[in-house]
RNA sequence: GUGCCUUUAGCUCAAUCGGCAGAGCGCCGGUCUGUGGAUCCGGAGGUCACGGGUUCGAUCCCCGUAAGGCACCCCA
């Protein structure tokens, strides 16, 4: 048989499971930084537990029968999975409960450049909250984990769902079209006013009720004063008046958290697919490269409560990191080394035994250390192996140097080289690395003025 | 899931208007007699994605499959 790999699925080599370590590292710092706490769930949950949250995208999920004749499927993300939990242990939780959960989800699509079969996603959630200061920090994080690996030019939309509904509903939009008109707008961005307004009638909205629709969602400014607008546009509904009060909060509370206020805007045509969503909801696109939003998320108040029957409050944010890969790719955002090993040992026959036993002591020192598997070819052959790896310092047991009990420490990209006593070697090591560890080098990050 | 494009050595790409496929880089070995990334010499490696068809003969034409990509749909 062939070897094979599933369409929309990869496999992940050393090169590239070092950018993902360190960028999966980043977030889950940022997570912890802000107070939330780790979480895993199985890849596999009953069929029951994954349908009717997510609408028409269910259609993506994969789902067969296991060999007990039970009806599962894969995850289609981590949100569904938590709000399982949290209803299932509600408890043992106390609340608010802050939890992160990075891990694979999957999704049957149709492959692209960012999109992915199987594919991870990084989330932060707050459950048994109800505040918009939640759904602020949760803006604030995804912006500063975008600024922290210096991606350039990205954006966060922000909308609220029951603006969205007020909208459809002032526009005199009939309830049961008003999720076709949310699509509809949600594409003013791609294809203007007149596209949308297209399909709105296309769609069987009248003329008026679309224009209505476009002059409310295309409202444009500072998010403050679209919000008074909308405010004095919509007075009387109540639960619109509600919706835009958390806005409100959300944009005023948004600069404290130390985000750059330009980069977080109001955009009253996002609507945002997962049918779960009741509150505020975000997105984090940029231009280039072309795939699509990198970050999303909302408020979800009625899905755990559709498990366990009590309604509990809930709001996250989902980082994508495959999308965000590519756009730290374009752009050379991050360079990792290429690989693990800081210090490369080589030895020849004779010198076999000083060489382990350096190389135990280095690592016993928690330097990682490469031990030469080469002993039976020449010292020159060795480094080059090990410059090859983008190892930085090697250390040397020539026949020479061991009989005099020493060993040479060399710079493996300037060639400086250090005779030291074997006990040390450990020191030596040390001190050559102390000025460039030839770990991670953050290139600048490009600037956010705008 | 729909439409379109792509698929030649490990990588990036040539060529053959249907007649036994090439380069650069990389890799392996040697040279350079304890230490490399240079030079020089030599070498391995391709069922031209896979399966069928047309043809005396197909990598090149036709059909199908797979993977990658673009648009749509949707989304991280």
């Amino acid at each position: 048989m062939r070897p094979h790999i599933l369409k929309g699925f990869r496999d992940y080599l050393p090169a590239e499971m070092l950018l993902r370590q360190r960028i999966i590292g980043d977030f889950r710092s940022l997570f912890e930084r802000h107070g939330y706490e780790p979480l895993d769930t199985p890849a596999i949950e009953y069929i029951d537990t994954l349908t009717g949250k997510a609408g028409e995208n269910e259609k993506l999920m994969y789902r067969f029968m296991d060999a007990g004749e039970r009806e599962v499927g894969l995850r289609y993300d981590l949100t569904v999975p938590l709000a399982r939990v949290a209803a299932m242990h509600q408890n043992d939780l106390p609340m608010p409960f802050k939890r992160y959960h990075i891990a694979p989800v999957w999704r049957a699509e149709k492959p692209q450049r960012g999109r992915f079969r199987e594919f991870w996603q990084c989330d932060a959630d707050v459950v048994g909250s109800a505040s918009s200061l939640a759904d602020t920090e949760h803006i604030a994080m995804a912006v500063e984990a975008m600024v922290g690996l210096g991606l350039p030019g990205f954006r966060v939309r922000v909308n609220h769902r029951a603006v969205l509904e007020g909208i459809a509903r002032h526009a005199g939009v009939p309830a049961d079209r008003a999720v076709g008109v949310y699509r509809s707008i949600d594409k003013l961005d791609k294809v203007g006013r007149d596209g949308v307004h297209g399909s709105l009638v296309e769609s069987g909205i009248d003329e008026g009720a679309a224009g209505r629709v476009l002059d409310l969602t295309s409202l444009d400014g500072a998010p403050d004063h679209v919000l008074a607008t909308l405010r004095g546009r919509m007075a009387g509904d109540e639960a619109v008046l509600v919706a835009l009060g958390h806005l409100e909060e959300i944009f005023s509370a948004v600069g404290a958290f130390g985000v750059p206020v330009a980069r977080v805007t109001l955009d009253l045509s996002l609507a945002r697919g997962l049918d779960y969503y009741t509150g505020a909801v975000f997105e984090a696109v940029v231009e280039r490269p072309r795939v699509g939003s990198i970050a999303g998320g909302g408020r979800y108040d009625g899905l755990i409560g559709s498990m366990s029957g009590q309604a509990v409050p809930a709001t996250g944010i989902s980082l994508g990191l495959e999308r965000i890969i590519e756009v730290v790719r374009e752009f050379e955002l991050v360079t990792v080394p290429t690989t693990t090993a800081l210090t490369f040992v080589a030895h020849v026959p004779a010198t076999r035994s000083a060489a382990i036993e350096a190389a135990t002591a280095l690592r016993a020192a928690t330097i990682p250390t490469d031990l030469s598997l080469l002993g039976h070819r020449g010292i020159g052959d060795q480094l080059k192996y090990a410059s090859r790896k983008g190892i930085p310092l090697g250390v040397i047991f020539g026949k020479d140097e061991s009989d005099a009990g020493e060993a040479l420490v060399r710079d493996l990209a300037t060639s400086e080289q250090r005779r030291v006593p074997l006990d040390g070697v450990v020191d030596a090591v040390r001190d050559m690395l102390g000025r460039d560890d030839g770990r991670v080098d953050v290139a600048a990050v490009a600037a956010f003025a705008e």
